[in-house]
DNA sequence: CGGTTTTGACCAGCGC
DNA sequence: GCGCTGGTCAAAACCG
């Protein structure tokens, strides 16, 4: 099976890797009709995923066009790789960009979808960071947290995050002040140097693993009709052209190989634990799918 | 036991 | 000066 995200493929070959389908010798064969409602299942989950694919692809489209328009405002002598708050990677070099978090001395934002469910108030971002106060605004009921990096003794770096007032599912993430210290927090050494670390999602994480919520694309432990339903308002996003600022920053997640490898690899996962929760041993080959 | 989170109290800035 | 609001402090609770 081969997933085509623009330039950056993402090579799984043949079927799922046989350690993500263990056997379950202990399960009793499956009825017939059992296994014909597991294969219509996995089918479904296999539309969504596919679903899923198209918008990271479409997403990755966008990005590749929008760097293009700033290479060309850059020939042009304007000078600027910074969209909105977030500053997108030089793409057309061959140096491993790292993805600048809001760190200026203006304040700046960044958005993070999360699981609807989920009602902490956490962004993973690579940076530590210690809450020391939780407020209630005037202007949006839920309640904005207060947080300090707390990475180096003495880091002049704080963020609020607060719940978007439209859509609660969106935490805005406000940054301010610098951080002193130059090393982000690395929560797995597997994964390659110099890459962005909110662009890393743990290669170990289960499914349901809370970390992974905090990223947009990390749908992997959601209910089928969750991933519509994100799929659905990520489509509706990038056809109204709104959230922009979302759109960017998925983008740049995309376009990293390691990210997009996670993801494939929480997906099959996903996909394997489901089996295992039905005492299935579906031999999926993904490739025919 | 040390680090983190919670939460009420406190403080500063601002408009009236 | 007073009240409102956002931001911070700090003690207690919590957690690994």
């Amino acid at each position: 099976m081969v997933v085509q995200l623009s330039d950056t493929p993402i090579i799984m070959e043949g079927k799922v890797p046989l350690n993500l389908l263990e056997t379950h010798a202990e399960y009793e064969p499956h009825p017939v009709e059992t296994l014909k409602e597991e294969l219509q299942r996995v089918r479904e989950e296999n539309s969504t995923l596919r679903l899923m694919l198209e918008v990271l692809n479409s997403k990755c489209t966008k990005l590749e066009t929008h760097v293009q328009e700033i290479n060309k405002a850059k020939h042009k002598g304007i000078s600027s790789n910074h969209i909105g708050s977030v500053t997108v990677p030089n793409l057309d070099t061959n140096k491993t960009p790292r993805l600048e978090f809001p760190t200026a001395k203006k304040p700046s934002q960044i958005f993070v979808r999360t699981h609807p469910k989920d009602d902490s108030l956490r962004v993973k971002d690579g940076y530590q960071w210690r809450k020391y106060g939780q407020k209630v605004t005037k202007d949006n009921a839920s309640p904005r947290a207060y947080f300090r990096c707390s990475m180096a003794p003495i880091c002049p770096a704080k963020k609020k995050v607060q719940r978007c007032i439209h859509d609660k599912s969106i935490l805005v993430a406000t940054y301010d002040g610098e951080h002193n210290h130059g090393a982000l927090h690395e929560s797995s050494s597997s994964t390659p140097k110099g890459l962005p670390v909110a662009n890393k999602l743990p290669l170990t994480s289960k499914p349901n693993d809370k970390e992974t919520m905090n990223i947009d694309l990390a749908l992997c432990g959601w209910s089928q009709t969750d991933k519509k339903r994100h799929c659905e308002d990520a489509m509706q996003q990038r056809d109204q052209g709104s959230n922009i600022k979302i759109e960017e920053y998925v983008s740049s997640l995309v376009k990293d190989p390691g990210f997009t490898m996670s993801l494939a690899e929480a997906v099959a996962r996903t996909i394997t634990g489901q089996q295992k929760q039905q005492g299935l041993n579906l031999n999926l080959d993904l490739q025919e799918e």
